[in-house]
DNA sequence: AAACCTTAACCTTAAATTAACCTATACCTT
DNA sequence: AAGGTATAGGTTAATTTAAGGTTAAGGTTT
């Protein structure tokens, strides 16, 4: 799986869990603090900025829940996991109410704990809606795009094709899939989709010695690195 | 509580499932559509911007897990809850290397189920209420906006909409997030948005030298620091 | 009355389409 | 192989269309 550099902490009074959690995420390669009591839980997640945090409910000091509902207040918007021993509805819907993500009941599986830590470390940096092709990126959610880290302006069409481009790469794109993509069925009765593609071109290649954007004639367009295949 | 209209898709073919779902979200004024097998719903997805989709894994003609793969790999970023009636951790794994979000075990509590949409399509929807974004800070609970220090003047549709820029910056909102976001399902038929943009700018960006509201033309509204990055 | 919302008219700017023309490639004929 | 022709693709600029911004009037709510 990919794996991100994550920055977590775990805040579990029960030593031996603690230890085990660590141990079982040092596996996996991921950096994990820890707390053994909400005050320094706390005082941590005010201080340092953390992908995610695995907060026990039961914990001396200052009770999960409170953790948990302090930071929110204080507008600390780090994703939570609560583990808990209960598992009744009500533990769970306070816990959600106090602005946690999500809830696991001990006893749980290691993998089930890293998995769900992931997914919500990854819904928070966005690691899934970048796409890369040598040193283009693109960023769906936030729609720019980037060459090289510098900005590139691209129309809402230019992104698209730029999109499906990079999708199927190093796959040629023909001409009809590009437009299907583009406009569907109400495609437009000129030679549009050329006038964008010389658009785009300039703003992604324009000023760049490797051209990404090559013309297979007849077969349709690819992006990738080498011209030949 | 849900004082955001959501807009969610259901996938599921057991008919008096869904019908209990859907009537249960009606009661806390939750808009949601309704897919019975995984192709439909597929289409839906495409088609639709969702807040969060809840979809079965066993479906006639698609797979759950098929529906989440393929949305994935087409870059839609739309938060998931697996349902399922298997509970083993085999299953849940998969779910989530899928790209599912999150995953509950039938038979679930329906306030469950509830909550953790609610937590998937809003990050932390009423907890967090204090949000900042450079000098500008929005408190909830008080509805006052703050920008360097000193008091803004909004309307509440003002606020409503500087609060859901906030919410989703750096990420770009569309005009038709925006009106659902406001409005829900009751639109004006005008251009009212524009009217409000207006003077929601004027408040907040009126005599500062940096300007937070971006436009992206054909694209939505922004609110953050650099227009470029 | 004051604040707020909606509406519509008008203005401005960005983006998409179109057409005309140019160039490269394939492939056809002799 | 040389030349010719058809076709695909590239380039440019004008035009059209659509999106967004601005202002003011009228209606509603409190």
């Amino acid at each position: 799986m990919g794996l991100v550099n994550l920055q977590l902490l775990l805040v579990e009074d029960d030593i031996d869990l603690a230890t085990a959690i660590i141990d079982y995420l040092e596996l996996e390669n991921i950096q994990c603090d820890h707390a053994a009591n909400g005050i320094s839980g706390l005082t941590l997640i005010q201080t340092n900025s953390y992908d995610a945090v695995i907060l026990d409910l039961n914990l001396p000091k200052m009770s999960g829940l409170t953790v948990c509902e302090t930071m929110r207040a204080e507008g600390i918007d780090t994703p939570v996991l609560m583990l808990t021993a209960q598992d009744t509805l009500a533990d769970k819907l306070t816990g959600f109410s106090k602005g946690a993500d999500d809830y696991l009941v001990k006893p749980f599986a290691m993998e089930e704990l890293i998995v769900r830590t992931q997914v919500l470390s990854r819904r928070r940096s966005g690691q899934i809606n970048k796409l890369t092709v040598a040193d283009l990126s693109l960023n769906i959610d936030q729609q720019t795009a980037h060459r090289n880290n510098t900005l590139l302006k691209l129309s809402p069409i230019g992104f698209k094709i730029l999109e499906t481009l990079m999708r199927s790469s190093p796959t040629p794109v023909s001409r009809e899939k590009l437009m299907q993509n583009v406009w569907g069925d109400e495609q437009p009765d000129s030679n549009s989709l050329k006038v964008h593609l010389f658009n785009l071109r300039k703003a992604v290649d324009g000023n760049q010695q490797v051209k990404l954007i090559h013309t297979l004639v007849g077969r349709g367009f690819v992006l990738k690195i080498e011209p030949n295949s």
